[in-house]
Formats: structure tokens, sequence, C-alpha cells
DNA sequence: CCTCCTACGTGAACAACGTTCACGTGTACA
DNA sequence: TGTACACGTGAACGTTGTTCACGTAGGAGG
């Protein structure tokens, strides 16, 4: 059972690398497999499907490579900030490919929830850690989808410079969750 | 001259806000002229000048709305942040056009230098300065995108509490750039 | 008046896309 | 032998962005 499927998902994130997002055609999936395109409806009912499918393989961890993520609650956040950009450049627009996704998982939830009960734990309000949990997340959204956008561009940056740029944001941010450590004092109305 | 370039442009903001960014065909623009889609290539060579066109049309400000942003570099920081924001959710899917463009323009390229040379001269340093709107930018564009994804779906929050959540992970940045007046102390190799 | 230029629009077509469907295979199992 | 399933074909459909030869109106200038 499957085992056609999990070619085609291979084929793609493969082609995924050569071609990009929008390079990514079923004919031409099709074509590299030796097939038809009609024939890869048979795997997956759609083509979002196939992506969706994509998303939920990249993110899933090789199970070997899962980093211990303990230790205090700055080394936890700045974990999973490296952790999820270096998820998206792993691959060609991955980080556009996974906000077509979106679907969180439920294993992602218990990940998140988790991360923030030991920020609390470790002494940060409950608001400051949601609040830092969600602040990381957007930020290594935004950084890394320009990043990728401007990856076959002129403008773009080699890799250690942008490496730099992107942790000392990050500093900034874990800096930011450190020293408010009773509560955020921002959202008062009216200025 | 260029009348009937300008009456396009109206229309395909229009469009944009009753239809979204995937539903804005060229057909559906040309019939809403009254006019063949072959017509409107006549006013722009291409669906992407007209996209480009839009996202410079809709970042140009009125004139008359441009807030004093003045004061201390943490105010200006705010309103930059606060302003990418509004100007993003003033029409449907903006976040996502509007990262479609990223030619900066020299205006938005001489605020961003005016307003680092500003945090540079209350106090911040140059680099940290930098990184901070950077990080700002990053986020601004991360928060909204993911807002504007949620905003036709079920898991939908209220504006108010989006705004709140905006400000809140705004602060956070804001703190640790005023927390770290003397040099980021990340991006050491090696750990 | 005639002519030329410019602005604007038509309508038909093109290539490429995702998707569907009736119809073929082969292989395996009862 | 029969039958069920997995897999693929090939042609089509509707939609997309885009092109192009042609048409039409109006104003300027001889």
């Amino acid at each position: 059972m499957g085992e056609r499927r999990a070619q085609v998902l291979r084929a793609a994130i493969e082609l995924l690398d050569e071609v990009g997002l929008d390079g990514l055609t079923m004919r031409l999936l099709a074509g590299r497999l030796g097939v038809r395109a009609g024939a890869l409806y048979r795997h997956y009912p759609s083509k979002q499907a196939l992506l969706d499918a994509m998303v939920a393989h990249l993110v899933t961890p090789p199970a070997d490579a899962v980093p211990p993520l303990d230790g205090p609650w700055e080394e936890r956040l700045r974990g999973l900030a490296i952790g999820m950009r270096e998820l998206m450049l792993a691959h060609r627009d991955g980080a556009r490919l996974m906000s077509t996704f979106h679907d969180p998982g439920r294993e992602a939830v218990r990940f998140y929830h988790g991360l923030i009960a030991a920020l609390s734990a470790a002494g940060v309000p409950a608001d400051t850690a949601a609040v830092a949990v969600e602040t990381v997340v957007a930020y290594v959204n935004g950084y890394t989808t320009e990043e990728q956008a401007r990856a076959t561009r002129a403008d773009a940056r080699p890799r250690e410079l942008r490496d730099r740029a992107f942790r000392d944001g990050l500093e900034l941010i874990i800096t930011g969750a450190a020293a408010l450590p009773h509560g955020v004092p921002a959202a008062r109305d009216g200025g």
C-alpha cells in the first residue's frame, strides 16, 4: 500500500528543490516519474493535498535528529526559533510552502504548550510566555520568508551574514522576554 | 494622459477588497470596467506590473495622514510597526500583496536609514539600531501575514485581541532593544 | 475636406495550468 | 478461470495570463 504514494511525495520534494514552488507542476512532476499528470490523482486528490503531505513530511523530524531542547527557557526558545528556520531553509521556498498549510498538527500544538509551560515554570508569567512564543514564531516566519524570497535575487546575502542577523534579532526578542518578568506593559488603551 | 490607467488601478484595488488576491483575475477586472481582458494590457504590460502599481499606490501615504513620528526612538519604532501593519490591514490580502513586491523604493529606504540614525542618536549603538529595525519589520510581516491568512477562516480572532497580541509582541522587541544598549551579545560562533 | 496620429478596445487565439473521466492494462488472490 | 485492485492512458474541460491583427473614435494640422 501507499508505496507509490511515497515515491510521488519524494519526487515532489526533489523537484521542489530544483524548480521552486512556482515551477512545481503536476505535469512536470508526472514527467519526472515517467507518467502522465492524471495518474498523480490516483495518489493525491489534489495538488493542495500533495503540498500538505510535503509539509507534513518535511516538518516531521527524522526521530534521530531531535535536539534535547532542555535547559533554561531562553535556550528552549532559541532552539525553537533556530529549528523552525532550519526546517524552512532545508528546501527551496520552504517558508512559502509551509505558509500554505498551517494545520498546526497536534504534535506542534503540544510542543507549543509545553514550551509555554516551561517558560512559566521558569518564572516567566504565563502571559509573557505566550507572547514570547508567538512573537518568536512570527519573527521566524517573517525573517525566513523574506530571506528565501531574496535567495534567487541580486541582493542576496551570504549565509553567514543571514545567520548572524537572524540570531541578533532573536536575541533581541529573548532579551525582551527576560526583561519583562512582571507582565507586559503594552496594550494600554488610549496610548 | 494616464487617466484610464488610474481608473484601472482604482478598480483593481476595489476588486481586491471584494474577491481577494486569488480571485483578482484580469478577465474579472476587465469585466468590472466593461472591457475585455486584452484591453488591460494597453495600460499595464503584465499582471505583475499592475500588482506592483497597486502596492506602490497603497504604500504611498495620502500626505495628510502622515503621523509626526518624532519623540524618543521607542515611539518611532512603535510608529513604524503600527503603521506598517495598518497599511497591510487596510486591504484584503494586503500583506500577501505587498510581499510580492519588495522593491523598497527610495522613500522607504531613506525612512529606514533615518530611523536607524534616530536610534543611534538616542544612544542606541548603530548595530543594535539596525538589528532592531530589521527585527521589527520581520515581526510585522510575519504577524500580519498570518493574521490575514486566518482572517477568512474559522479560528479568526476579533480585532481587539489581535491588536493586543501585536502590541504585546512589539513591546517585547522594543524592550529588548532598550535592554541591549551595549551591543548585541548573540551570534557568537560555536554557541 | 482629408489625412495622420494617438488612445482605446475587440475577438480570437495560444500555451500552460489543475482536474476529470471512460477506458485500458497487469498482477494477485480466490 | 474469474475477479478485484492498483496503476496508468489519452483526451478533454474550464480557467489562467498573454499576444496580435484589426477596428473605431477624436483631435490636430495641412
